[in-house]
DNA sequence: GCCAACGTTGGC
DNA sequence: GCCAACGTTGGC
C-alpha cells in the first residue's frame, strides 16, 4: 500500500497504489484518456471519502477497474494529479449528487483529480482471484463495495505483470 | 433478475 | 444507543 522511495533530493516519500471503480457504461477508461483528466466526484461513502481527503497524493497510481460489466476488469492505470479537495457536486442543487449539509466552505465530501498513464490488456477479476500472489488484495475480499480501495505495491505491480506491462517502466 | 453484503436512516 | 427497514453495490 505504501512504499518508502528517495526523491533526488533525499527526502522520503510516500508512494501509494489505489484501486478506483467505475461503471463501465457511466465512465469508462476510454472517457477518461480522450477527457485528458477527470474530478472523481460523486463518491458519497466516507471510507472512500477519507481516503481521497487524507491519504491519496499527487503522483499517486491508480487501478482503473471496470464493474457493472462481463467480465469486470481492470483496464488501464492512472495517475493523481491533484489531491483531495470539496466534491463541488455536493453543493449544487441541481446535481444528482447533492447533498444539503455540504457547502464550498466546509465540504462533506471530497474528490481527487487523476489522468490516464496507460491502457491495459483487460485483466478480468476472475484472473485476479486465480492468482494466489494477489491473496489479500482488498477487491478480492467477501462483500468488498468500496469504490476506492488501498493496493500494496506487490499487488499492483502484479496486476500489471498480468496485463503483461513492467510497473517499472511507468 | 437474484441476492449477499453493507451503509444509512430514523423511530424508539 | 439499538435495531429494523430500506437503499445501493456489484458479482453471478
Amino acid at each position: 500500500m505504501s512504499v518508502e522511495s528517495i526523491d533526488p533530493f533525499g527526502l522520503p516519500l510516500t508512494m501509494n497504489h489505489w484501486l478506483m471503480k467505475s461503471e463501465l457504461d457511466v465512465y469508462p477508461y476510454s472517457q477518461l484518456v480522450a477527457d485528458g483528466w477527470t474530478h472523481w466526484d460523486g463518491v458519497r461513502n466516507y471510507q472512500a471519502r477519507n481516503m481521497m481527503r487524507d491519504a491519496m497524493k499527487v503522483g499517486d497510481l491508480v487501478l482503473f477497474y471496470h464493474s457493472n460489466t462481463k467480465p469486470p476488469h481492470v483496464a488501464g492505470v492512472a495517475r493523481v494529479t491533484r489531491e483531495g479537495y470539496g466534491d463541488f457536486t455536493s453543493w449544487d442543487a441541481s446535481s444528482k449528487y447533492f447533498d444539503e449539509k455540504s457547502t464550498a466552505d466546509n465540504p462533506r465530501w471530497f474528490m481527487v483529480d487523476i489522468e490516464p498513464v496507460c491502457e491495459l490488456t483487460m485483466v478480468p477479476l476472475q484472473d485476479m482471484k486465480d492468482n494466489p500472489n494477489l491473496e489479500g488484495m482488498p477487491l478480492l475480499q467477501r462483500g468488498q463495495r468500496l469504490s476506492v480501495q488501498p493496493v500494496t505495491e506487490e499487488q499492483f505491480a502484479e496486476v500489471l505483470r498480468m496485463a503483461g506491462v513492467d510497473a517499472a517502466d511507468l
